[in-house]
DNA sequence: TTTCAATGTGTCAATACGACACAATAATAC
DNA sequence: GTATTATTGTGTCGTATTGACACATTGAAA
């Protein structure tokens, strides 16, 4: 009746998917980890369909292991994307038409509802994994003009603006950042997601008045110029301000 | 195959439900517009399903519509509850079973996403409005312990954090209020959202400082003690701060 | 006319914030 | 080695914002 399958696995939920946008930071940049299919020189987010006894955010961490490796990850809704248009003329389904996969193309050309997610992961612990349909699956930058298939693109920028919205109430960085990082590396990182440039010793002064990280003994060595010391988030603040949010607005 | 329909007259998506927390404030309580089962004494939210060729906000504004009889109505979408056993034993399946109505009860009785939606009205331009299975339609005090079907006791939780964060960065009152209030009505809306007591004379100094209030050479007559001046909303700040957000936090 | 609770409007100190200065340092250039 | 240079560490200072609180005013009720 209501359930469908796209091979013979496994079945799901019709009408409903969700897309994940998987931002990891690298080299002052933010990147979104991106499927390509290299017949329709398009992207497409990491997906996926909501199996008959899964929730949303069970079949969203599926997805993420699948195209990352990694389980534990900040993930977080942020928006159902519901257009009647929205998923009219999916290249994807012609593309698994053609294929000779055995998938059932019908189940992709229907009408999709989908669940935005967002999703933090440290950038040099992703093994990028391309799915059964995909060609490879690399990140990409934000500041590159990338054409993405549907209303990809849409999902992204409002994802991003999420993010900005949580970085006000959420220490933001623990997901993003490796174990122990730069003063500079956090701050960047910030200007980065708020996309403006932010004091350095007020930035400091600010970020260190919340109490969740901790200053190391220890210092980055290797660059030209003063070596800077290494902080570490301090977990147990940390989870405290998860919980109870932070104040203020940059 | 993945459509089917409530009655003869609307097709609907299947695995796919909204319910709305319509609030309003009354009597210096938060209200909740509820639907209420009088054979199974239990609550329910007002809900509804997508047309097939509908959004979700399109289907959210028809509830509304039918529940509350107006139109323009400030509508979020707030969460998606996605539980696997979220839709089990639905009272209403069977309560629709029963029934003598034409409606298609296997509809009912599949398992449902639901996009959570809160509205926020103001409460004498409703007029509350019962749907088909339903025997009243009413406000219900969130102080009062109130028994709701499957997990809309949880959905409304939800829906109030919601409108607290929303609170700190959007001028809410704008809807709950009518369009002439005092600054005590106006606070003790705050106050009653965010569930804590604010400083009388702090407050006023904070929401003035937004410029989203006119002050009218107008006092509220009638009431015991001194007469207060009545404020409305300066519509022009208003919209401009629902696209900027105000900033810090109560 | 008095009472009393609520309102209008202020002050004050503590804190937070934005803008900025200057010395210390580590790799590089010479 | 020594100088150079960009980056880092750590301040200060004036201003704006915040929280706590005081006191006179008002208008219905006693």
């Amino acid at each position: 009746m209501t359930i469908s399958t796209v091979n013979t696995e496994k079945s799901f939920l019709n009408h409903i998917s969700l897309d994940c946008v998987i931002f990891g930071f690298h080299e002052g940049e933010l990147r979104v980890l991106s499927l390509f299919y290299e017949s329709l020189k398009l992207y497409a987010l990491p997906g996926g369909f909501i199996g008959i006894n899964e929730s949303l955010e069970e079949a969203a961490y599926i997805v993420l292991k699948e195209r990352t490796g990694l389980d534990a990850i900040f993930l977080k809704q942020f928006h159902v994307f519901s257009d009647f248009e929205r998923s009219k003329q999916n290249p994807l389904v012609e593309k698994i038409t053609k294929s000779n996969a055995t998938i059932n193309s019908d189940f992709f050309d229907q009408r999709f509802i989908t669940v935005g997610f967002y999703a933090l992961v440290e950038y040099t612990k992703v093994n990028p994994t391309p799915d059964f349909i995909s060609d490879s699956c690399k990140w990409v930058s934000l500041n590159e003009k990338i054409d993405f298939i549907l209303d990809h693109s849409k999902i992204i920028n409002k994802a991003l603006q999420s993010l900005r919205e949580q970085l006000n109430s959420q220490p933001i960085g623990y997901n993003l950042l490796p174990d122990k990082f730069t003063m500079s590396e956090l701050r960047v990182l910030y200007e980065t997601i708020l996309g403006k440039e932010l004091d350095r010793r007020n930035f400091q002064r600010k970020i260190m008045s919340y109490n969740i990280l901790n200053k190391l003994n220890e210092r980055r060595k290797g660059g030209a110029h003063k070596s800077p010391f290494l902080f570490e988030f301090n977990l147990e603040n940390y989870k405290k301000a998860l919980n109870d949010g932070l104040q203020g607005g940059w």
